[in-house]
DNA sequence: AGAATTAAGTCAATATGGCTGACGTAAATT
DNA sequence: AATTTACGTCAGCCATATTGACTTAATTCT
């Protein structure tokens, strides 16, 4: 169910306003601004998300859901505060979030073993499976965007897309996504 | 202002949980899931959005705002409709936030010349100089992010991305981004 | 000329996912 | 024993999205 893509909603440009190349008319002397990257990470990270998001209304669960599940998968045993700090938001808003996840059996949460105020998170046997479907769904998009690009391309994205993430930020994250794809800088 | 980014606020990796290499004991034979490129796509997009965020605020705008700012100062004239159509959102969810830039005096809106039901939409000067500013920033960040790429990666990255796009809405999006670069499939 | 369609705006109600500040409890650390 | 940490919770707020129904004016179709 839902539309989520904009698919069909995507109409054809307003008759008067067709294309008519290059409008290289601006004031100051902007020297080409990468407009088109913009409007394509725009589009395609929609896209991307929006598959998932899909499946998971049928649970009645949306994207902040997903970003749980996902971190609670790839890091079995993970702290609350720690997955607060990777996902830059609120003990509250999490909480809310977390309760359903628990709730409908797809997260689970144990008692530390040496610190027995923590509640370390796992998937149940459910919210691994849903996480996979996931997972999968993202994959087989990533698969096909990768199709006829020059070989080393998908290195090429890797390095790309660690280099947008903020400089001070990207050793935390490299430990996070632990790539088997060497990304170090240099 | 707003911390936006979680730069600080990503803590180390729980001690229970140290990376200990590709923990590949799973279930069913999940052959190699690319959980690198997904949370790479996730922490990239956001630092992404992040920069613009920051000058938002401060003029109590939000990320609503700056997708509209956005495809106005990219298609001058353009219709309420159409930009409906591109935005994926519902006549409510534009007509608040269009308001609030239209009051700002960031956005300006004229009669049709053709048809007069027509609000057809335009930056003022501020508006234009706001939207130069905005995507002055990301392109610093993308400018940054393709450096020490091999040759010919950024032609790579757009293709990428356009193929990450639903095929059928591809067409629509290729008119709307009129790239300087031959995207064509094949 | 009259009917149907389109462009834009509006009302009212609702949901989601964020936020803040304050506070409480149990467990660990100093 | 005092302090800090991990987690949770109360109460309220805000931004951005949704739905369905309805109005007005203008254009297009028959």
């Amino acid at each position: 169910m839902a539309d989520v893509n904009f698919k069909s909603a995507l109409p054809p440009l307003s008759r008067e306003n067709k294309p008519g190349q290059p409008d290289s008319g601006e004031a100051g002397g902007d020297d080409a601004l990468p407009y088109d990257l913009i409007e394509l990470l725009f589009f395609a990270y929609r896209d991307f998300t929006g598959d998932p998001d899909e499946v998971l209304a049928q649970y009645e669960f949306g994207r902040a859901h997903h970003r749980v599940l996902h971190f609670v998968e790839r890091n079995p045993g993970i702290m609350v505060t720690d997955l607060l700090g990777i996902l830059g938001i609120t003990k509250q808003s999490l909480g809310r979030v977390l309760k359903q996840l628990v709730d409908a059996g797809i997260i689970e949460q144990r008692e530390g073993n040496h610190d027995r105020r923590q509640r370390l998170l796992y998937t149940t046997e459910t919210g691994h499976a849903l996480a996979v479907d996931l997972t999968r769904l993202q994959q087989k998009r990533l698969e096909r965007a990768l199709i006829g690009l020059p070989d080393g391309s998908e290195e090429t994205i890797r390095r790309f897309l660690l280099q947008m993430i903020d400089p001070d930020a990207r050793p935390d994250i490299l430990k996070l996504v632990r790539s088997s794809f060497d990304l170090k800088e240099r």
